[in-house]
DNA sequence: GGCAACTGTAACTATATTGGTTACAGACGA
DNA sequence: TCGTCTGTAACCAATATAGTTACAGTTGCC
């Protein structure tokens, strides 16, 4: 479904501000945790700060650090700070009006989508960046990451 | 999020066969339904069809229909014929793993997004392709009535 | 058997979104 | 004023979905 990885990122982004403990990080750091380049990072961060998760800093000594405590950032906000999207879409071109599935079924269908989105909302509104900051602790073995659904290209192969 | 539609396509085709009611449908009048090219349907059926969720037959009068009982089709099984994938992504590229955060991000955000793919699933297996007919009837009510042998002419009108 | 009507599928092209990169203007501390 | 940052524009690359044409294979019917 996503090919995007902009959830993931962005909650990696506040867990190392969590972690960093209120000192200002620069956009260059954060891209080498993340393992991609400054741009998309400062391009997140501006997201990030129009939704009011994070202060930034120009100049020198400046930096990116948390608006709020962990405690106090939702992985929903973060979801609706950096996701536009619901989890599904509807069709790309309207259905056809004159067949009676076609005229309605984009009501039912949105019926629907707005149950998952609900469903999904609740899971992420429970849990704070600080509670990810929690769970990450006892992580001390470099484990495969287990997931129900295997994902081939999404494996976290060990190797930079 | 998604920025595919193929869940949305798929509720929609096979929703026109249980409306259809056990009369196989032409990949040509389900493409005018959904307003899109009878290839993209023939694809799609494949997938179905693969998931045992539909029937085709070739040659002349053929078509395909359900495979079973609409009550007997969630759309969970939908779901997981036609998305390979869950609701989210990981990082596209492994993050740093002798960052502390990096290094352990990936086992703490599968399991965040297990539990949103597990709520998202439990609320498709809720939901089966005859709820969905019964959820389009109070909108068709000036439509044409469903019956038990419905002319595919009448159900699906050509034109726009 | 031969024809017409279907499905299944390959091989493209088009389109959209995300991510990566370079470049540069502006802010800011020392 | 200088070096170090952020913010942002402009562009290219990679990927996934969708749309299209073409055609081989299957099937029912005359």
């Amino acid at each position: 479904m996503s090919t995007s990885s902009r959830f993931a990122v962005a909650v990696h982004v506040l867990t190392l501000m969590a972690w960093a403990d209120d000192e200002p990080l620069k956009s260059e750091h954060v891209a080498e945790s993340v393992n991609t380049n400054a741009v998309v990072i400062r391009r997140m961060l501006c997201e990030l700060a129009e939704s009011k998760l994070v202060v930034s800093q120009s100049g020198a000594m400046g930096g990116s650090k948390l608006a709020r405590e962990p405690e106090q950032i939702t992985l929903l906000d973060i979801y609706q700070a950096v996701e536009s999207r619901g989890v599904f879409s509807l069709h790309r071109h309207p259905p056809n009006r004159h067949c009676p599935v076609g005229v309605n079924i984009g009501t039912v269908l949105n019926q629907v989508l707005d149950e998952v989105d609900t469903a999904v909302e609740s899971v992420l509104a429970n849990i704070t960046i600080k509670d990810v900051v929690s769970r990450l602790q006892p992580c001390v073995s470099s484990a495969v990451p287990k997931r129900k659904h295997v994902r081939k290209e999404q494996v976290l192969v060990a190797g930079n």
